[in-house]
DNA sequence: TGCAAATCGATCAAATACAATCATATAATG
DNA sequence: CATTATATGATTGTATTTGATCGATTTGCA
């Protein structure tokens, strides 16, 4: 049988039965589980169906459309290598049922990918994130009130009385627009004001910088180094700026570019 | 028997029983209970059920117009094509710039169509309203801060202290479980805490109920009929009904079916 | 209050599912 | 026809899940 046979066959058997074994599916189609396997890891990947231990499910039929629009443009495709392995470095420090904060922007939304498996308490500002999560993963989303901002796709509020007063994270996560010794810099006053709202709320700050960040300035600095707990970074950064942070107390980790070695990990001082 | 299909077996079963001991579950699902407690606790992180000594109960006992996940597509059918005349309607009584709130449920979100040509400041706690609205339309949205619970699609929030307080509008669409002489009826007193929140920050209160709506009861009174400025319904209303309406100082808007007339209005008296 | 029963979480061994790899089969290409 | 490319199925080692057991904790009841 032809895999695109195979494939509409899965996703037809799972429009009726929601979810089933690979076994079941080997069997209907004829086919290996090997092969199963494959076709399963394909359509998931293109959103048809939805990849789960021991076989597949039916993609949550949403209210409204099945959205799978672009969802940021070009900075995404930027170093989108080097930000794919600093989010799943990034990920990979959350413990199940852990209470994070997760600022919007394009190299934090690559988290998204690995947070999928995850069932964590999750706030964030950033619409897109949100959106993924509370689709297709168990995780708990909180918003912060606020308006939808189009071009940053975050939320944000003017004002001060926010339920995120109530919340509080282990871990924030977030990225930047530069970080040197001045510490953590950025560019745009919206993300400036949506980051300071959430710093205050997290235990410890981890940034996710790829090595190009540590040229690049903002002209407003958002924190000082002192602030941050852990760098995650890739394997381009060089050593001088290693030891910088590792100074200021900063510890770093380095995501492997291929994702399949272990982080490196650079303790501080 | 795969976890998935467990944890979803699980929460159907609750919706039914509302509380299940661990034996009752391991039971039905031919699993161990050691294997029941590991779902439990997932499902009660992820915030499907809750956990509770010697077993689990349904998060919430929720029925009314916003409806629990597995019933919403459906019940997103029942009536459909009334709910669309009357969500047609409503968006009709709103001009350009306007700051509105739309309250989350079925009924409400149909509205979603007509408000996509529209430039509105839009404040609702419904997710799949705002995540509609955020990529295809050009009107404002405002969230209010809380969790997102998958169930009733709403974000909500147990604190007081949300930008809500800040925001105010002329009119709030609002659908509910049901309507009588008694006033504006709920099921869920979470959802009552939601709609109540959202209701102290609006002049005028818009109802949108198709005419099955005045037969159902909720067990829990949202608001007097005085509170309520219009209702929204279809051809199918009873004459006595309408009078109750318009004796209460409430005006009555009855949408056409086809949504190719004007709707007719019966101003109160 | 104190005791017994029930429930819980942690731990561990067995079962199961997984990704990766390789060999074979099939199809496309020159 | 030979060669390359692709798809499939089997195998292997690893990771995850499951169910049983045991001590700790909580609950119900006297």
């Amino acid at each position: 049988m032809l895999e695109r046979q195979r494939h509409k066959e899965i996703i037809r058997a799972l429009a009726e039965e929601k979810v089933m074994t690979v076994g079941d599916i080997a069997g209907l189609l004829s086919a290996s589980e090997a092969t199963v396997r494959r076709d399963i890891r394909a359509l998931d990947s293109a959103n048809q169906i939805r990849k789960i231990r021991g076989g597949a499910e039916a993609v949550a039929p949403a209210m409204g459309d099945t959205i799978t629009a672009p969802l940021f443009e070009h900075s995404q495709l930027v170093n989108a290598d080097k930000k794919r392995a600093i989010a799943r470095a990034a990920v990979e420090l959350c413990d199940d049922g852990e209470p994070i904060i997760i600022n919007g922007g394009t190299t934090t939304y690559m988290m998204v990918e690995f947070l999928m498996s995850k069932k964590l308490q999750i706030l964030t500002n950033s619409f897109p994130i949100a959106e993924q999560l509370v689709r297709k993963s168990e995780n708990r989303i909180i918003l912060p009130g606020g308006e939808v901002y189009r071009e940053q796709q975050i939320v944000l509020s003017p004002f001060d009385a926010d339920i995120v007063q109530n919340h509080y994270a282990s871990k924030m996560f977030l990225g930047a627009f530069g970080l040197g010794k001045q510490g953590l810099m950025e560019a745009d006053p919206l993300l400036i004001q949506a980051e300071g709202k959430l710093i205050g709320q997290a235990e410890k700050l981890i940034v996710m910088v790829d090595s190009s960040k540590f040229k690049s300035r903002g002209s407003l600095i958002l924190c000082p180094l002192v602030r941050i707990d852990t760098v995650v970074t890739d394997e381009a950064v060089e050593a001088s700026h290693v030891a910088l942070l590792n100074n200021a107390g900063v510890n770093v980790i380095i995501a492997p570019a291929d994702g399949t070695a272990n982080a490196e990990l650079h303790a501080a001082a």
